[in-house]
DNA sequence: CTTGTGTGGTAG
DNA sequence: ATCGCTACCACACAAG
């Protein structure tokens, strides 16, 4: 085909001549070749190789290769069996059955026959498309097993080890972490007092990451000519990245490969490689850091980092600099190519990257040289030739709100600052959006992302801790969904451990599917068209308790009313987080006051102060966005009626007793959780009203206590008795089916007597919540771990709660550790 | 005015 | 088949 030179231009009855003709000048050519290097290895011995399409390395190169060692090179294939190899980077959709049985493999074979110098099995390199590529791929995969969908225990983690936005996620988590861990401790790799902008900022990151990577991995060249996609397979399966030649036939990152292929019928799918992409990060960074040329290194992700030198430096010597980069990170990590934008500011950097990707590298100045290296340019160079689009923070949505009917990838940020002034900017897009787009226009990095570089210590601590999934979610029953939200809560509860964190403020959101999109979306267990509710939840305390929180988690996905079947996507969030302990002490709540140590002495108070718990406040439940109107549209399906079980005080036992014993067991589970979400509505409406009514709410309590008689619980009034009433009662209760809802409130009630009964009183409620926390101590083990979390829940939520109000009442300054459960160890 | 909740957007 | 994550900011709105 594309052979050197053209075909003779002849007529129709040339054809025969002509073929014959160039097929014994190619023999002759051969038997030329093989005389000139007769002493290679004759690895291709017997082998009769077809090269067929485009190839890297290039046919021509393939075919020399192979005739001075040994083999026949078949120029042209009439049939299949003319060949006993046939080299192609894929398989053409048009062949795939003329070829089934033929091995088709990849020029990375030939390669690597020459490489070792003998013939190597072809298998593993079997072109994309053949029934072998095919098979390799599934069984290196995973070994056969079955399929996991959501249901099964292993999803949440199977799904994440095959998610490349997880990956990317995590991986940046990971790499802010370890430049703040690595900043606290040494200041080293960060400025130290960055008053003043930096002189120099340079913005590096990888072409084409996951192509290039997965593609040196599979035997091409980083610069192939070869059209590379890394996706999972299928039709619709996303792009994950594309190599530039790709590009060139319009495909993008995060198009359907069905798309893609037809855009460009020879792409070459590719498998994620992720352990190779960790490995090539690993060795960019330490590159930038070996060369000790920055200031500072600011990790922006796997592929991506913006340096910082802090002192003039003329632009030749930024232009070295950069070349530098590029060859000692291409020599570092087997050819992988990274694009360079050095300027005085974020932004211009960030642009400058944008102008000098593919395989380049760009210089931002004030005033160029006019006339001079076409590798600097001016400010108003890159915003004349830059997109609105290309822009930091501005996406889809911001550029349709300027840009009517328009994306930003139409317009240069030239001509769209002509268009609105700061004001306008403001008035549209709201007073921080539209100002720091106004700043943007004049090349003046925005707030956000200069704190990065002012305050780095804030700017990568972590604020929360979340994990999502809206791939593969089907379920059928609640039941189903509460085991995925209690997996879920504890994946989360393990990553907060490993941080010595706990939270205090939790948030369920789900994606539901909309009233109008098809139950089963075209993408192969994707979410489809979905609306998205969340539902926050304030712990009261800061807590790392799994049980807790996966309860409140529970009650908020009822709080959302979502039908079972409608339910595409789950996320669980995790927000005020705070250090676990100061003590280091695993799983320890802090409790408000002590009976046996007051604090006292000025630097004991500033100790409390700093360690003290934050004022309890019971939040009023807030309605969620249309929840009754959301309510009335669901009423009608299957999902269990919210507001009915709401107002039902509890549930008939003999009715139950009729059921068969798993439907009687699934409606009082789902009572249970029911009874928990209307709970807290009561609690918290309770404490409005008293809040509300008594302005001062301490002198009222104190006043009544001297009116009080004995306080009693169940007619004991021996301290003694009603403990091991209560100790007897958790036992039992433990080890069955939970607390009865009703009990509690009654428990609870005397508790609250105690308050009232004024400071003396303290002694007893303290000891009674020591009690609950032994007694879940001796029975964690052993008893039914749902009846453990309902415990643990109350403690914590209605105990301690109780506990830490009094401390506000009635005592200051004092504070002791409750240890609940000490022999939980933490990673 | 401040505060908090729920929703939406963006980046890599 | 296919793996549509996650941290963080900003806004609208409601409630005090």
């Amino acid at each position: 085909m594309d052979d050197g030179h053209a075909a003779p231009n002849q007529g129709f009855d040339g054809y025969r001549e002509y073929f014959v003709g160039k097929r014994q000048l190619q023999k002759a050519q051969e038997d030329q070749l093989r005389e000139v290097c007769g002493a290679r290895p004759s690895i291709f011995r017997g082998c009769r190789v077809h090269v067929n399409g485009r190839t890297d390395p290039d046919r021509e190169e393939l075919r020399r290769e192979i005739v001075m060692h040994g083999g026949t090179f078949v120029h042209y294939l009439a049939r299949p069996s003319d060949a006993t190899h046939i080299v192609a980077e894929h398989v053409p959709t048009a062949k795939r059955r003329l070829w089934r049985v033929c091995k088709v493999v990849r020029p990375a074979w030939v390669l690597a026959c020459l490489r070792s110098g003998k013939l190597l099995p072809w298998q593993p390199y079997a072109a994309a498309g053949t029934e072998a590529a095919a098979g390799i791929v599934a069984s290196a995969g995973s070994p056969q097993g079955p399929r996991l969908t959501c249901k099964d225990p292993g999803f949440i983690e199977d799904f994440f080890a095959k998610s490349r936005l997880h990956h990317l996620s995590t991986w940046k988590a990971a790499l802010r972490e370890k430049f703040l861990d690595r900043y606290l401790r040494t200041n080293e790799g960060a400025l130290n007092d960055l008053r003043a902008p930096p002189a120099h900022i340079l913005h590096v990151d990888f072409d084409c990451f996951f192509a290039t990577v997965s593609g040196i991995k599979a035997g091409y060249q980083s610069k192939t000519e070869v059209p590379l996609a890394v996706c999972h397979g299928g039709s619709s399966s996303d792009v994950a990245s594309c190599n530039y030649a790709a590009r060139e036939c319009g495909i993008r990152n995060g198009m359907w490969v069905s798309k893609a292929q037809e855009l460009c019928p020879n792409l070459v799918c590719l498998p994620y490689t992720y352990d190779a992409y960790e490995t090539v990060s690993n060795s960019f960074y330490e590159v930038l850091e070996d060369l000790k040329a920055f200031d500072a290194v600011y990790p922006i992700s796997v592929d991506e980092a913006v340096c910082v030198i802090d002192r003039p430096l003329d632009t030749l010597s930024c232009q070295e600099l950069c070349i530098r980069i590029r060859a000692e990170v291409a020599e570092r990590t087997g050819g992988c190519v990274v694009s360079i934008g050095c300027a005085p500011s974020l932004v211009l950097a960030r642009l400058a990257l944008k102008r000098a990707k593919p395989d380049g590298y760009l210089v931002c100045v004030k005033e160029p040289i006019k006339g001079g290296d076409t590798q600097v340019v001016s400010p108003a160079h890159l915003f004349e030739t830059c997109t609105l689009r290309d822009l930091p923070g501005i996406g889809r949505a911001i550029a349709e709100k300027l840009l009517l009917g328009f994306t930003g990838h139409e317009h240069t940020i030239a001509q769209v600052s002509q268009l609105f002034s700061r004001s306008e900017l403001i008035t549209r897009l709201g007073s921080i959006t539209g100002a720091k787009l106004a700043d943007l226009f004049q090349g003046l990095d925005d707030v956000e992302s200069s704190r990065m570089l002012r305050n780095p210590r804030a700017y990568f601590a972590r604020k929360s801790l979340s994990a999502e999934i809206n791939w593969g979610i089907r379920f059928d029953s609640v039941p189903e969904i509460d085991a995925f939200l209690d997996r879920l809560v504890q994946y989360l509860v393990s990553k907060i451990n490993e941080l010595c964190m706990t939270t205090s403020q939790i948030v369920l959101k789900i994606a539901r599917r909309s009233s109008d999109a098809p139950i089963e979306p075209p993408k192969y267990l994707g979410m489809g068209d979905c609306d998205s509710f969340s539902k926050s939840c304030q712990l009261g305390l800061a807590t790392n308790n799994p049980g807790v929180i996966s309860a409140e988690i529970k009650a908020a996905f009822r709080m959302l009313s979502c039908p079972a079947k409608e339910l595409r996507g789950i996320a669980v969030q995790f927000l005020k987080l705070r250090e676990a302990s100061t003590s280091h002490m695993p799983r320890q709540l802090r409790l408000p006051f002590s009976t046996i140590k007051p604090l006292e002495t000025p630097k004991n108070r500033m100790k409390a102060s700093v360690t003290e718990l934050p004022p309890v406040v019971y939040k009023r439940a807030t309605p969620i966005k249309d929840f009754f109107e959301r309510h009335k549209r669901t009423s009608n399906s299957p999902s269990p009626d919210f507001t009915h079980m709401m107002s039902a005080p509890a549930l008939c036992e003999s009715f139950l007793g009729e059921l068969p014993t798993d439907l009687a067991e699934e409606i009082r589970r789902e009572h249970r959780i029911y009874q928990k979400a209307r709970s807290s509505y009561l609690q918290s409406s309770r404490k409005k009203v008293e809040t509300g009514v008594h302005g001062n709410t301490s002198e009222h309590i104190l006043e009544n206590s001297e009116i009080l008689g004995p306080i009693t619980f169940q007619n004991l009034t021996s301290q003694e008795k009603i403990k091991s009433l209560v100790r007897e009662w958790i036992s039992q209760t433990l080890r069955s089916d939970g607390p009865n809802h009703e009990d509690l409130s009654l428990f609870t009630s005397y508790l609250d007597r105690l308050i009232s009964g004024g400071p003396r009183r303290l002694p007893a409620l303290l000891s009674m919540a020591r009690l609950i926390s032994d007694q879940l101590r001796i029975h964690e083990s052993y008893g039914d771990k749902q009846s453990f979390h309902e415990w643990e829940e109350y403690l914590v939520r209605v105990v301690l709660v109780r506990l830490n109000r009094c401390k506000q009442l009635y005592t200051q300054n004092v504070e002791i550790l409750f240890d609940i459960y000490p022999q939980i160890d933490r990673p």
